[in-house]
DNA sequence: GTGAAAGCGCTAACAA
DNA sequence: TTGTTAGCGCTTTCAC
């Protein structure tokens, strides 16, 4: 592979030239930059973009912290986060934390050690925290499960408002005795869906149950065994919302096995709206999220930042849809 | 930031004893050793990676073009490859291409670039192609679904055999007509599927029709359409053959809208696998495939490659399953 | 065992 | 408009 010399010796012009007539041709005669070109072609010549960001500090790439990227929905968070970033010339660097901190921050020191411009994570946890002095103020966005009251920018869902209005379509159903299937409890969203849950059911003047409450971590299995947790009560509840739509797809199967049906016996609600909720049966009611537009806006901000560009908003807050599908239904009289 | 400079003002040595501190600390007197090592601490030095792999000629970074993130099977195959990366001390840039050819090469560049080490191709296709000369020589390995012949490293299933085992599955349970939904017409992949269905049913003396053969893109969307399509016909199939499982989970719901019954009326198969296969309605016969090892595997090889080990086998394939499940029953007496 | 010095390939200030 | 020159931060001979 050659290098710029190599180049420059074939087109009889110096090494800067060279460098001026990739960057900014613009200010190089025409026929030099021809002169240039045709020693470009010729000698197969690729700048070493090592060389080139070593120098220019500026490496066009930046890292997205994902905590499962098998997970439906980050996927398309990931796929408008890529259409952003194509778009404005930068690179993205994908990286599956399976939430796990010791990745995430291997990851973000990235940034510290000049191979990325900015990080931008997707979990509710600060990934350059007990990094050497400095590292508070690197470029960071945080994105779709954020941290209350961050120093960084952020881009999020009102998930209470959300949850409450899931809850309150269920109620408006009549159901009374509704059990929710939340996150992990070291998830401040899953916190926020739970106080949305409540605020529908208190409103409504119907007592928050413990005992309707239960952990998952977000998968099929954990969905399935929550429903079968609940639906073993003596007094189960008539609805079971669950805080994604693969822990609702995991709950649905279960309840067909224990020989109840969806939404005649149990209204069913998820969240996300990933797209195997529309193919299930009965196909599922949800909260969409413009997942793609999380990822945009975050590419969009973290550029800000890294180009020192002035921020309008630091805390985006996006809209949710209620969208209703099969698996809801007014209560059945018992 | 401080720089190698600073650290060796700070311990006292010459910069080149800071380097070897980092590097081989076991060719530093242990005193001189503490003393620098207390330095880059006071000093909250972190070395520039991009200077690091500037000098060294290494980047540690493996890019793998995955066709579609938001593809459950490529989810698995990507965790997978993420693990064996990291335990050998190398990182992964993932990069959704959409299947685009352009965006391919745009990352594949990155080798070319000195930006990463080697590249991972899931994709049917030379992401090199018609780049400047010696490109065809840089690491680089196919996994999933592979060029035949290709002068890389391959790691694929045995496509034609797994889609024979299904089909006479489906002929053992008494089908004769056995549609199939297929992948888009440039996939390899498929060809050796429909070769092999083709295959088990020729074994069996049943003629091949071709309007049972419909094509699909691995979408549920491609899924529902061709189930509708297939359906319509007049004499139509008592089993459907989808070539992944998304397909076949689009397929089921339209099955189910027309008045039909799984696996009563029509038997229905998979692809793949997925984590969602096990938990449709009815649960989906499927080919299982050891998703994790393809990435597992590629990772392995590309290092190989990268270091200029030997290689044992060039061309791995990798073994399958049938994994019977209950969209599939006898075919009903009519 | 340690230091001095050269230079990786490129960019950018400055000079011409 | 173009060339000269001085590094970017680090690794790596080669002396000592």
């Amino acid at each position: 592979m050659s290098n710029i010399r190599e180049v420059a010796r074939l087109a009889g012009v110096s090494v800067a030239t060279v460098s001026r007539t990739l960057k900014s041709p613009e200010r190089v005669l025409p026929e030099t930059r021809d002169k240039v070109n045709a020693a470009v072609e010729q000698a197969g010549y690729r700048p070493n973009l090592m060389a080139v960001q070593f120098r220019s500090r500026r490496t066009g790439n930046l890292v997205i912290l994902v905590p499962a990227i098998a997970n439906t929905f980050f996927a398309r968070v990931i796929s408008g986060a890529q259409q952003a970033a194509q778009a404005a010339g930068y690179r993205l660097l994908l990286c599956d934390t399976q939430g796990r901190a010791q990745i995430e921050r291997e990851f973000a020191a990235l940034v510290y050690a000049h191979q990325a411009d900015g990080v931008i994570q997707l979990r509710a946890s600060d990934p350059f925290e007990s990094m050497p002095t400095g590292a508070e103020s690197l470029p960071l966005v945080n994105a779709c499960e954020v941290v209350k009251g961050a120093p960084y920018p952020t881009i999020s869902l009102d998930n209470r408002a959300a949850a409450q209005a899931m809850t309150e379509h269920l109620i408006g159903l009549g159901h009374r005795r509704i059990g929710i299937i939340k996150g992990p409890r070291s998830s401040p969203l899953t916190l926020d869906r739970v106080a949305g849950y409540q605020d529908a059911l208190r409103q409504a003047g119907i007592a928050v149950d413990p005992s309707l409450i239960c952990h998952g971590d977000f998968t099929l299995k954990a969905g399935d065994d929550g429903a079968g947790a609940m639906l073993e009560l003596a007094d189960r509840p008539s609805a079971l919302f669950c805080e994604n739509d693969e822990m609702a797809i995991g709950a649905l199967r279960r309840i067909k096995q224990m020989g109840l049906r969806v939404p005649e016996d149990i209204s069913l609600v998820g969240f996300d709206d990933i797209p195997f909720a529309a193919y299930c049966d009965p196909p599922l009611t949800t909260i969409s999220q413009p997942a793609e537009t999380f990822g945009q806006k975050a590419v969009e901000m973290l550029i800000a930042l890294i180009e020192k560009k002035p921020i309008a908003e630091r805390h985006v807050v996006l809209p949710f849809g209620l969208t209703v599908r099969g698996s809801t239904a007014p209560r059945a009289r018992q």
